[in-house]
DNA sequence: CGCCTACTTGACTTACTTCAAAAACAGTGG
DNA sequence: CCACTGTTTTTGAAGTAAGTCAAGTAGGCG
């Protein structure tokens, strides 16, 4: 399952009604694919895209620079997504996207992606679906990191990753693999390196979960979303009920 | 200026294009208009939309609801906002709108929405983009409650609201209307009452804005710029430089 | 005038940050 | 294979910013 056009048609059927014409308009989108390293830049804040990117395997995730140097990470994304979508209709991007761990990512001209919503309107319509789920994405971790306390906090990450990976088959029984560093925990959740590690052995005191070595381990799930005080409803996905 | 056609039609030109059909089209939408008390809910956590609110006048929040009881704002609309574009697509609205101050809004059916899209796509086009406009407002709200101390994170709300206000007209020279209570500042920026309270008073004594009894008022611009650390790029207009 | 709500202030407590250093681990080159 | 370097994770101790609690003031309205 490298290829990208599969990749974009299973995970908009995770939301939207294809029709095979529809299938047939992504299947003649022309895309290049590239390899990243860990930590490797592939779009940068200010940029004007003219690609859309689509995450094929791996996992990436999107980051504003901060003017004091710090980075802010506001959401990580997996094979399926398009973390750039978001760039369709605007200018210049206000944010930047980076591999975490190693990752493949399919680049499409947005002409292309234009031209293909002239002829599919509904094709259009289920794009601009998962520019919106993003942005669920989105005010849920306004929420999370301005409401919720450390522990919760972390927890409703580690849930929210997994549900998503869930949906799309991208995680292996109870484990999934999240290749992101304690200091880009940090980052995306707003806490201290420090605060970071000790809340983190917190939860994996509780028993519910463990995560190491870029691995999360779910070991019971009802306990991890009672911690983390999660809800999938914002995700708007149909089979939304893990384990 | 309350009618809501020209509210949305002056809205969407602040970005898009829009052809002369467009501008027909929009005119040729039904709505209905009511008017809201402050904290007056005008959509609901769990509805299931069937029209697309349009503030024609005054200030609108929209907030999650916690599962432990509190809310949390996750931004603010003003005259010719769509704040529930969002909702366009999605079935069950993943948070709740209310007036902030009183405030009056427009419904539009999304039959009527969905219609016009297909007889004119730019129009959707530009509905689409502002819909990833508040994408990039939540973006940044995620990086201003993790990543900022409190003075800057307050003054950054505060440069915000009068950034997005001024590309409308809707100041009045230095000030602006902001009929927000210093509780839900706390639910908007994530910090107690009390911390807003003095947080507040700071930025008073910088002598960069003043705000008080639901009013705003921008002294020294860029000075406030600087204590909120704010870049006004992520709004994407066009006319960004204030004062 | 009294009631209600919104704002203000002070004192106390705690959770988180900061700083600093150690331990674990991976990669590199002798 | 083992020292050497750099990175990530872990731990500890100290300082502080912000939360909590509680009381008081001010303004708006019947």
């Amino acid at each position: 399952m490298d290829n990208a056009h599969e990749v974009l048609i299973r995970s908009l059927k995770e939301h939207s009604r294809l029709a095979d014409e529809d299938v047939a308009e992504v299947c003649s989108l022309a895309w290049m694919a590239r390899n990243y390293e860990p930590n490797e830049d592939f779009i940068r804040q200010g940029d004007v895209p003219e690609f859309a990117a689509l995450v094929v395997s791996g996992m990436v995730g999107r980051y504003h620079l901060l003017q004091t140097g710090g980075r802010q990470f506001l959401s990580f994304h997996m094979s399926g997504d398009l973390p750039d979508a978001q760039g369709l209709f605007i200018e210049r991007m206000d944010h930047g996207l980076c591999a975490i761990g190693p990752a493949s990512v399919a680049f499409i001209p947005h002409k292309e992606i234009l031209k293909a919503f002239e002829r599919r309107p509904s094709l259009g319509i289920a794009i601009w679906r998962e520019t919106l789920l993003d942005a669920a994405i989105f005010r849920e971790a306004i929420t999370n990191n301005s409401a919720r306390p450390m522990r919760a906090r972390m927890a409703h990450l580690f849930c929210e990753l997994f549900c998503r990976a869930r949906v799309s088959g991208l995680n292996h029984g109870n484990t999934l693999q999240v290749p992101i560093s304690l200091v880009q925990l940090g980052e995306t959740l707003g806490m201290a390196i420090a605060t970071v590690n000790r809340t983190l052995q917190e939860l994996r005191a509780s028993g519910a979960m463990d995560f190491r070595d870029g691995e999360l381990t779910v070991l019971k799930w009802r306990e991890l979303q009672e911690l983390g005080d999660f809800n999938p409803d914002y995700l708007h996905t149909r089979k939304q009920t893990p384990p």
